[in-house]
DNA sequence: TAGATGCATAGG
DNA sequence: CTATGCATCTAG
């Protein structure tokens, strides 16, 4: 065969090949920090970030080749008694990128490489070629007994196309047996089907709405950005319903015009249909999903797809930051103050960072967007780390609500009740109108606290300390803090009085009833992430309040998520000052995002939208700032207290997280902790009330906080905390946490 | 992390 | 003596 005639004229290959190394690192998905030796049999090829099985002890498990630098440990070449690599997955490598990245974020949050690479390795079923689906198709006459099941198999199959059996059993209605009969009959055969295929390629060009001038000028830096496809931040910080969306989405199309992949993130995706058809507008396809509730199969295409480069753009949640990209361009961070991004078990990393940490790795451009951005990404846009672009007015026809205090000393609500007057009128004028009222309370359950009557006695969890919240639907006291639950009962415990209990506070059930009450004839929804029904029957609602299908609806954080209610002509925030009295030290942050968010969720189609804050400290500035629409003079002047106070970003801030099943072991081994805190000069912290902040899967766990004002480096004085720790024993578990977000 | 091992205790 | 449960150890 003649040789191509490039390749006459090139140069002879100047090297011969290398030997191929006889012994390689290989990290494992385990909780160990250094790579294994293992011995390359001849007839294998691998190089770094091939994916491989090795023996492990008595199993076989994945493992990626690594690069010797950066493997932790020495290789072992002389050693003749290594194991050897048992074979090589048909799939493509893990990228250098990548690989650096695991190295990174190990570091950065101290946790075993090895744990970070279980991330990337989620989708285990990709590693193999996906199996032939097993199919039907019509094949023969009709069977001799046609029963009522089998008909319906026969109506479901006149179509024509072949089937796959469980489908097609889904589909008439009978179980798989009935499809299997027919089979035996002769009158359907089995045919092999296709494996499906990964979504297709998103089309740039398909769909776009007119942007403003605002808009526009954003877009155009951004797609800028993406087109140079150096590494750099861009903060997209747009007030409620400035169509950051559309926005980011150019930038999103200048990579798939490039031929790069991209990846949006976002919090809590599972609730996001409305942003699922947003894209199908612009792109003409559904992207490419991967969040935790997106089932095996998909999941696996998904991540095959990725790694081929077949799929162009995904969409997903936190662990999306773990896909195998073959050629990322670009991420984006939507809503990016959301404490979702935080990953609080296990792992403990904050996905926002390391999107910026992955985006200086691979060299490529990564937006953030928000309309509350956090406070350390302000600061760095504000210190020019980040460029910034403003969109500082709605989209189209929307306005921002018009945003007041209700001081609910001068307004009191009548007793046992908890909305003020003017709200109760605003809501009445609002539903006449034929428009939507929201009324916002961030506490799930009917009352924050029950007490007796007759000898005061409070009901306190007897594992937290922490006041039980009453679900009166439920029947139930709860403890919000580690789920302890107690059958509502009719006696005092203390005196044994009957009947002398009495709720005391508002809870969101608290607040429905008294809905039901003072407005009866107006069509009511409840919205609570607690709720019977899940995310399914969450999102359906959403979207039916959206269009219309309720004058009302009262909940709880759920509501200031995102989505988009042209209806929604008022918002009443019932209790403005929760959240702000508590020890968390970014309180006064999470309200004004969350506050602002929430009263944001009004007008935006129209103009004339209202929203009124309840509370008893109008003069608090959080509040006034968000009544005047004034975020930079929020985020200078919380910017400035922090400093002061030598909070993050300005300090640094992290935690140990101790657990165990028994709260009292984990509570003596925080104890232990704090006795071997690192520095004199480090202030140190045991969590609030020594309280344990929460229970996670059973585990009561207790926070640990460290706040250093040395510019040293964070993690060398948790390894020396960590490493004067006393050895957890039984089923202890002590990890890091850097930066934490809360500390309740 | 998960499986193997070793030790203490319960039951016959 | 075995069965069982749990803490501890270790992997190339």
């Amino acid at each position: 065969m003649p040789r191509p005639i490039d390749d006459l004229f090139a140069p002879p290959d100047p090297t011969p090949a290398p030997a191929r190394p006889s012994v390689v690192p290989v990290v494992v998905p385990v909780a160990l920090d250094t790579a294994y030796s293992y011995r390359v049999p001849r007839d294998l090829d691998v190089e770094p970030g091939a994916i491989v099985e090795v023996p492990l002890g008595p199993r076989k498990i994945l493992g990626v080749v690594w690069d010797e630098e950066s493997a932790g440990g020495t290789l072992r070449v002389g050693d003749n008694r290594l194991r050897e690599i048992e074979r090589r997955f048909d799939c493509p490598p893990i990228t250098a990128g990548l690989r650096r990245f695991v190295d990174r974020l190990s570091r950065y949050y101290l946790m075993p490489r090895g744990m970070v690479l279980r991330m990337v390795l989620r989708a285990p079923e990709a590693l193999e070629p996906e199996a032939p689906i097993r199919g039907v198709r019509l094949a023969g006459p009709p069977p001799e007994r046609l029963t009522g099941a089998r008909r319906r198999v026969l109506a479901t199959m006149e179509d024509g196309f072949a089937w796959s059996r469980t489908g097609l059993a889904a589909s008439a209605g009978v179980s798989a047996s009935v499809v299997d009969g027919l089979i035996a009959q002769g009158t359907l055969e089995e045919v092999w089907l296709p494996p499906g295929r990964p979504p297709a390629a998103p089309d740039p060009d398909h769909g776009g709405k007119p942007l403003g001038p605002d808009q526009c000028a954003s877009a155009d830096a951004l797609v800028a950005a993406v087109a140079e496809g150096a590494f750099r931040v861009d903060l997209l910080d747009g007030v409620t319903g400035s169509g950051k969306t559309e926005v980011y989405f150019e930038a999103v199309a200048a990579a798939a015009r490039a031929g790069r992949q991209a990846l949006v993130l976002l919090p809590e995706i599972a609730l996001t249909a409305e942003f699922l058809d947003r894209f199908v507008e612009r792109f003409g396809v559904k992207p490419a999903e991967w969040h935790s509730e997106v089932p095996p199969k998909a999941r696996a295409r998904c991540w095959r797809g990725v790694a081929t480069g077949e799929v162009r753009v995904v969409v997903g949640a936190r662990s999306a930051l773990f896909l195998p990209f073959r050629d990322l361009g670009l991420i984006v961070v939507d809503e990016e103050h959301d404490g979702a991004y935080k990953q609080e078990d296990g792992v403990v990393y904050n996905s926002r960072d390391m999107a910026v940490l992955r985006g200086r790795l691979d060299d490529f451009p990564v937006i953030l967007a928000s309309a509350t951005p956090s406070l350390e990404t302000w600061v760095n846009a504000e210190q020019g780390r980040y460029r910034r672009h403003s969109l500082p007015a709605r989209a189209g026809t929307g306005r921002l609500p018009e945003v007041r205090t209700l001081d609910l000393r001068i307004h009191r609500p009548a007793p046992g009740r908890f909305l003020a007057p003017p709200l109760i009128a605003a809501v009445r004028d609002t539903v006449a109108a034929g428009r939507q009222a929201l009324l916002f309370l961030n506490r799930r359950g009917y009352a924050p606290l029950t007490l007796c009557r007759s000898c005061g006695h409070r009901f306190e969890c007897p594992n937290c300390s922490a006041w039980l919240v009453e679900h009166r639907f439920r029947g139930v006291l709860m403890c919000h803090h580690c789920g302890h639950t107690v059958r509502r009962p009719d006696a005092c415990p203390e005196c044994g009085e009957v009947d002398g209990l009495v709720a005391c506070g508002p809870g969101i059930e608290r607040i429905a009833e008294e809905v039901a009450l003072t407005f009866p004839d107006a069509r009511r929804l409840v919205l609570s992430s607690d709720m019977p029904g899940g995310t399914l029957r969450m999102k359906a609602e959403l979207a039916a309040f959206a269009e219309g299908a309720a004058d009302v609806v009262v909940g709880t954080q759920i509501l200031a998520k995102g989505h988009n209610f042209p209806l929604l002509d008022l918002v009443g925030v019932i209790d403005a000052d929760l959240g702000l009295a508590h020890g968390d030290l970014r309180a006064a942050e999470k309200t004004f995002q969350l506050v602002s968010q929430v009263t944001g969720r009004a007008g935006r189609v129209s103009g004339g939208a209202r929203a009124f804050l309840q509370t008893r400290a109008p003069d608090h500035p959080v509040l006034r700032a968000v009544v005047a629409g004034d975020r930079d003079g929020f985020y200078e002047r919380e910017s400035e207290e922090r400093r002061r106070a030598g909070m993050p970003p300005f300090g640094r801030l992290a935690a140990m997280i101790v657990s165990a099943e028994s709260r009292d072991v984990a509570f003596a081994q925080a104890r232990a902790m704090a006795a071997v805190a690192p520095h004199e000069a480090d202030r140190f912290v045991l969590g609030p009330a020594e309280a344990p902040i929460a229970v996670v899967r059973g585990r009561h766990r207790f926070r640990l906080l460290l706040r250093t004002d040395r510019a040293t480096d964070l993690q060398a004085v948790l390894r020396d905390w960590l490493a004067r720790t006393p050895p957890a024993r039984g089923d202890l578990r002590v990890q890091v946490d850097v930066d934490p977000q809360s500390f309740l």
